[in-house]
DNA sequence: TGATATCATGAAAGTGCTTTCATGAAAGTT
DNA sequence: AACTTTCATGAAAGCACTTTCATGATATCA
């Protein structure tokens, strides 16, 4: 009667009133072929019984492994970064690990996250989303042996899921090019904090690098820079009311292709006939509207990163790995 | 140098290079006035030197509390459930709380947290968004202590921030009666889990009462049942092929609003001139779209969640709290 | 100067589990 | 019948801290 009062009974409970010991108990559960079939029954109903429920923080301190894997990222709740989560939360579904998420929203969040969470041994695991990552953090991470999974920045020494930006803007440019289209312009992220990464410079210079082999410039004048969010600021307003303005027009996420699109149509433009425009990312709501865009997988790369993880969580001594997400060019109706 | 070598110095290592005791060691780090100055600096130095860092689970064992707060809810990267996320990460981001999300995706999932979660007691407070929460579940959450803090399904036993949903499908059939509407239909949600509460019918009510009152009443065959998604299936388009059909539709969310914005457009209806359109939420990509609808706050709801339960968390004696959300009606461009 | 209060410190218990190692019983072998 | 394996089980150590309680050393008071 004791047992069935008492809130949150322990292993040592069972073990009492099954008559065996902790030890028992504890392997009934964990190993269960190495007890025999009846003890095991019996083990399991008193469990039943009295409702016992090992409490995971003795688990994780006997088993030096807490269950938890970490995932630290920036506007974690933007569209595209969503994705990605979805993507991590699914590849961690069918396992037992739980996932904590780190949203940072300065630079000093990441230092911070990066010197103690490994110390504080309070995670079996990091995946890190798109933020730079010096040599020192790489080492210090390696040091205390949490093993680390980055997306979108790579770094030689540790595991990372890449996205070939280079790659993306030339075909971004290319497709444009093959277009017909002759005065392109490049619309790009603004006022990114300084811990984030910018991936938008890469994607520029293979844009640039795809209209260079067609014999095509960039002025400055086509290059505008906005800030990351829907609400483009007059910059854009500007670069669409030039004399001549470009007849397309690249723009490094789709969050702000969305908002170019909607400043076109507000000035009256067509698009994609007076204006074709297309993003990068393949964010959800890039469908809803119509927008031709480069397709990066976000919820695969979320995904993938966790299945990189869990690989090496089981066998740590693997190579580091650098995997490539695939790109694709997702044609609609803005190009 | 054995200590410097060692990655992982615990608390034993400073003890025995200060040539002091662990108890001293922990009194210097969490009670320093019980300590003298003069051991108080030596400490410091010393962990300084061997570069300690206290194990968070260990420290969690100790304390009886483990610095870290579950988020379980379904649909987590919907658009407006991650403004109810963003609003708890903001919320957590002042505190030393980590934010622990669990998906839930099948019944089993939730009826499963409710039960173990509590017992494994590696949560200080749990926030259970937009899932239906038993007078059972109630029961063991409170006998199990841990704080509990439900979003939008309200339990008597348990703090609770509300969103009426009543009143806001009120909110949303006046005004379309004001602007003289006299056919009007609803969209609901259609093939919902069975684990995940279904508000729609809540705002249902409240929109009929609202015609009710006016004297008209909502025929069958206006209304519909579609997805939670943005692409609705052909129960939609039958609507608006009614020899007869509404003048103006209330969406039950915004997210399906904004399907039928595409699909009525796509049928080349003007909205609002030949259909106007009302939703429910305020999601981020609302304000884009033009679309009028009864904002609930979600962001605020998430960080309300959150004070309600670290208030709880410092005074557990406090009475059970219902709060309610201020629902609003923004007016753009769609009704 | 002897008795008492104050204070810094250390020893040890508690936290709830896993796992190694030892033990004794049953089964198998010759 | 004596001996070796095999197997289920229990005792106990280990995980890395916090905190209570006891202790001995000073400081305080009469």
């Amino acid at each position: 009667m004791k047992q069935t009062k008492d809130p949150f009974p322990t292993i040592y409970d069972v073990a009492q009133a099954s008559g065996l010991s902790i030890a028992t108990i504890s392997r009934a559960l964990n190993n269960p072929e190495k007890v025999s079939p009846a003890t095991r029954e019996r083990v399991m109903r008193v469990i039943d019984e009295i409702g016992f429920v090992p409490k995971a923080d003795a688990r994780a301190r006997a088993l030096q492994n807490t269950g938890r894997i970490g995932v630290v990222s920036p506007f974690f709740t933007a569209p595209s970064f969503v994705q990605r989560l979805r993507g991590i939360a699914d590849g961690l579904s069918s396992t037992h690990y739980e996932m904590v998420v780190y949203p940072v929203d300065s630079g000093e969040h990441i230092k911070h996250y990066i010197q103690t969470l490994p110390l504080t041994r309070s995670l079996d695991g990091l995946i890190i989303v798109s933020m730079a990552v010096s040599d020192d953090d790489a080492r210090r991470l390696r040091d205390y042996q949490i093993e680390t999974v980055l997306i979108e920045f790579p770094h030689p020494k540790l595991n990372t899921i890449e996205i070939d930006d280079f790659e993306g803007g030339l075909m971004a440019g290319q497709y444009l090019i093959d277009k017909g289209h002759r005065q392109v312009g490049f619309l790009g992220v603004a006022g990114l904090p300084e811990f984030a990464i910018h991936p938008e410079s890469r994607r520029l210079a293979g844009f640039r690098k795809s209209l260079a082999r067609a014999g095509l410039t960039l002025p400055e004048a086509y290059i505008c820079n906005a800030p990351y969010r829907l609400e483009l600021d007059e910059s854009v307003q500007k670069l669409l009311e030039l004399a001549e303005r470009p007849t397309a027009i690249f723009a490094a996420t789709d969050l702000q292709a969305m908002g170019l699109l909607k400043i076109a149509r507000e000035k009256g433009l067509c698009v994609p006939e007076d204006l074709a425009i297309i993003g990068f990312d393949d964010i959800d709501f890039a469908d809803y509207v119509g927008l031709t865009t480069i397709r990066q997988h976000m919820y695969q790369s979320g995904k993938l990163a966790v299945e990189l993880l869990l690989s090496r969580l089981k066998q740590p001594d693997l190579d580091v790995q650098h995997l490539k997400i695939q790109l694709e060019l997702v044609e609609r109706n803005t190009a």
